[in-house]
DNA sequence: GTTGGAAATGATGTCGACAATATAGGCGTT
DNA sequence: AACGCCTATATTGTCGACATCATTTCCAAC
């Protein structure tokens, strides 16, 4: 089961506006913390209001833009706080994620799940540091996929990961840590794979809160 | 700090709509799994189809209703294993929101707490079971609100808590759990006022899962 | 009788125009 | 010079009409 597989494809106009709008301020085209002006937009887009209000609708289901009435939407702006109060809300959800993927994942799926990650070894030894990130994200994919829950799946997928991404582009960060990162994966999928509910919540946990503690510290140091 | 400091009131028409919507979903008025048609909705509550279509597009953000292109939004349909997803997230975000209020809470707010408890104790030896339900929201609101993440209290509070209202409803369940439930609700105060963060997460995870065990029960005898 | 397709119907998607509101700037007063 | 008010302007909110798409229905062919 691929990722892609998850990815609805864009079929009408409101669509492809919000997910170009959506690369255009995850990747800092347009500035965190301005103002989307809805007739500016519509003449840079070349579509009517209504599709740019729609799409800004969207966008501000995924916690990407705030709306004020008769005011008009900002992109939300990135403060310290704001990334650590989402590294803790991503704690809970995949903490809970990898309890739930290790009930509920078919042994297919985490043999697939065991492969990816001995791949990953291997490009990782060859020091494609490309690669990387987009291995780290098949993982934890894999594994929310795996909790066969869709609020935690939707919550996750569509709101917090964006957001994270839009924050390791504009504070530019490197990717995820390298060399520890990986063990920690190996032994999240191990406890997965024995289907221990407990450890695997508490190892994917702590995969992340060290994230989290890595970053602050970068932060603190910037 | 009231939980009523925390609703913004409603100064569009879309507002309006989208908030009579939300109630007359939530409450079963328009059934569940039901569709939304547009030209309908806008001769029944005497709005314009694009304020009709602004409504959908924030109860679709709420995860109250779905929507698919070209064809329009359906109500979600309730069943009982979505019922049990959604307390499996419930316990992931409220437990950490319990162990991020026993770090953030004021000592004051920790203090009206305490008196909220005690209040809510005097009503239920009195046997007065509307206010129980009340009282229980208000408990956890706190906690929520006391947590200070802005994510975790917009997922629960905007999202989450009116869908377990609207299965609470529509299930035709009684309120939460009665006699047991409030000791735990002591229980973890305690945590909180001990600033023991570890322990309110715990204590608070179980209390959610006790409510989720207890619903299973219901719903297999039903 | 069944199946395939084309027209008819009804819905959603998109558009431009108008109304209502917030903001900025200028003017007058104190 | 500072403050308040009022007007001007620009933006958002709302509306009705049209375009486009999905679905249904009907008819014809097999």
């Amino acid at each position: 089961m691929s990722i892609a597989a998850f990815v609805e494809q864009a079929v009408t106009s409101a669509d492809k506006t919000f997910l170009q709008l959506r690369v255009d301020i995850v990747e800092g085209a347009i500035p965190a913390g301005s103002k989307l002006s809805e007739t500016e937009l519509s003449t840079k887009y070349q579509v009517s209001r209504a599709v740019i209000r729609e799409a800004i609708n969207r966008l501000e289901s995924c916690h990407l833009v705030e709306r004020k009435a008769n005011v008009g939407a900002r992109i939300v702006s990135l403060t310290p706080e704001g990334l650590i109060q989402l590294y803790q809300v991503r704690e809970a959800l995949e903490g809970m994620a990898a309890r739930l993927a290790a009930k509920n994942m078919s042994d297919e799926e985490i043999a697939d799940l065991t492969a990816l990650l001995d791949n990953h070894f291997q490009t990782v030894k060859g020091g494609e540091s490309y690669y990387q990130e987009a291995g780290d994200l098949d993982f934890h994919y894999r594994i929310i996929l795996g909790s066969k829950n869709q609020h935690l799946i939707e919550v996750l997928v569509n709101g917090i990961y964006h957001l994270i991404r839009m924050y390791r582009v504009q504070f530019g960060m490197a990717g995820p840590r390298v060399t520890t990162a990986f063990d920690e994966h190996k032994h999240v999928v191990q406890a997965i794979a024995n289907r221990d509910e407990e450890l695997a919540e508490m190892l994917m946990r702590r995969h992340i809160l060290y994230s989290k503690n890595n970053i602050e510290r970068k932060l603190l140091q910037s």
